[in-house]
DNA sequence: AATAGCGGTTCAAATAATGAACCGACAAGG
DNA sequence: CCTTGTCGGTTCATTATTTGAACCGCTATT
């Protein structure tokens, strides 16, 4: 592994319920040595990635990842042009919807919207999703290259659940199903109990770079549900495309 | 200059002006050879900080970096809790209000509400601003430990304009003021033309974490106005160490 | 058809990263 | 109050990684 890729593994530490740690916590869950993982940390550190408390020298994120997101956000403003969509969506649905966006071979959730009833699903942002287990990643597959597509395909497919799709003829099958129906549907392939259909958001080029998925507990959700939640979410995703691409909100 | 630190200089390199940039580019403007600029990019790459466009193949900043501001932003809501209040005060003033984080020896712009005016100041979010140049630097230096203020001085303090300030002793002089008065004040001191006030945002013990500014062309200036915007900006500046230190907002 | 730029690759040489052992400080327990 | 364990941080001989000149194939200009 290479010194910038053990920098970057550090900084994936940090998480929502664990935003602060000590030197020797962090060295231990990233299995460096204590030496090496301060270095990385005060070289992260020079540069603002990372700050230290002045008081109890543990070490948290710094301004400088707001900054990148920053500069980042101003170029393609993903979530801020999809999220009134998304609300609408979670309105017209009832159920949690989530936006997803596609780095580094999987999808990293966003944004989420969640459903206001008591038995919903629940997706925290930061999540990363796998690419053959989910519906916004089967989504992704059926609007993406042909050879990143069979990639993806030939790599080892983790079992989520007994559902999840994990033979390389199977998975093709419902690529080519999502592809032609425009969108993806996923039953319990992640997580138990768990309905979801998706729809991808598309560059210019016609390829998908992010999704978007309507999620609810698979007791809610007979065949008509499942339809009418495929077309609102196909709907909502083509509108994003629309928006990302420079066509003009339309009026009324 | 070790690996890590070059790999984030490339990731520094990228501004809201100029998101994206191809391989020669970036490795001309950071002086590295094109095989170490590439091989640090496919590091960053395969984390998702950086991204490169299949078309193009120019590189711009990655979802891993908006993942990574989720997570500070979710424990530390810095832009969240102060955007209110910034709008009131540049409202309120009718000029150019930014609000800057401490990061690294440096201030870091992290949200700017632009003058309406045709004649106004401009400012990008992500641009770093010099602590001994601006008004935000003053304000800052002016609430931060006297032993940092100290080694600050002492170091080679870069003239920006023919207006500031770089002999140690005036220096001090003007982080004294500011302290008292509460504000901090540089008249073309970073960029000729632009007149600005600030005050420091404070974390619990009572030092400055940050700042806040109003930027204004000299021509629209005078003393009374100054005056104005130091009170305001003081007044919001308070109001947002306040939310940040858990006191709630004021009624009505 | 010649030139110059681009993104990307190679491999011997050079430089940087590594980690066991160490320090002083602090806190809990006997 | 002394032991034990852990903390953040440092040192330096050993080791493994980074480096960059030269190269390739491609595309656009001239």
């Amino acid at each position: 592994m290479g010194t910038v890729e053990k920098a970057v593994s550090l900084l994936k530490l940090f998480s929502v319920p664990e935003p602060e740690m000590g030197l020797s916590d962090l060295a231990r869950k990233a299995s460096f040595d204590k030496a090496t993982t301060r270095r990385l940390l005060m070289a992260l550190t020079r540069h603002g990635l990372v700050e230290q408390d002045a008081d109890t020298r543990r070490y948290r994120l710094g301004a400088g990842v707001s900054r990148l997101a920053r500069i980042r956000d101003a170029h393609f403003p993903f979530v801020k042009i999809a999220l009134p969509i998304v609300r609408d969506l979670a309105a017209q649905t009832g159920e949690t919807v989530h936006l997803s966006e596609h780095s580094a071979d999987a999808l990293l959730t966003v944004h989420v919207e969640l459903s206001a009833r008591a038995n919903r699903v629940n997706v925290d942002v930061g999540q990363t999703l796998p690419l053959h287990a989910t519906a916004s990643g089967l989504a992704f597959l059926a609007f993406s290259r042909s050879e990143a597509v069979g990639r993806y395909a030939d790599s080892v497919l983790e079992a989520f659940t007994a559902h999840t799709v994990t033979r390389r003829e199977r998975l093709m099958d419902t690529i080519r199903l999502a592809a032609s129906r425009g969108y993806s549907e996923s039953a319990q392939g992640y997580e138990e109990g768990v309905h979801s259909v998706a729809a991808p958001i598309l560059a210019h080029d016609g390829y998908a770079i992010g999704t978007l998925a309507v999620a609810a507990p698979v007791s809610r959700v007979d065949g008509a549900a499942a339809s009418l939640h495929g077309q609102a979410v196909v709907r909502a995703a083509r509108l994003i495309s629309g928006r990302l691409n420079g066509e003009p909100p339309a009026r009324g």
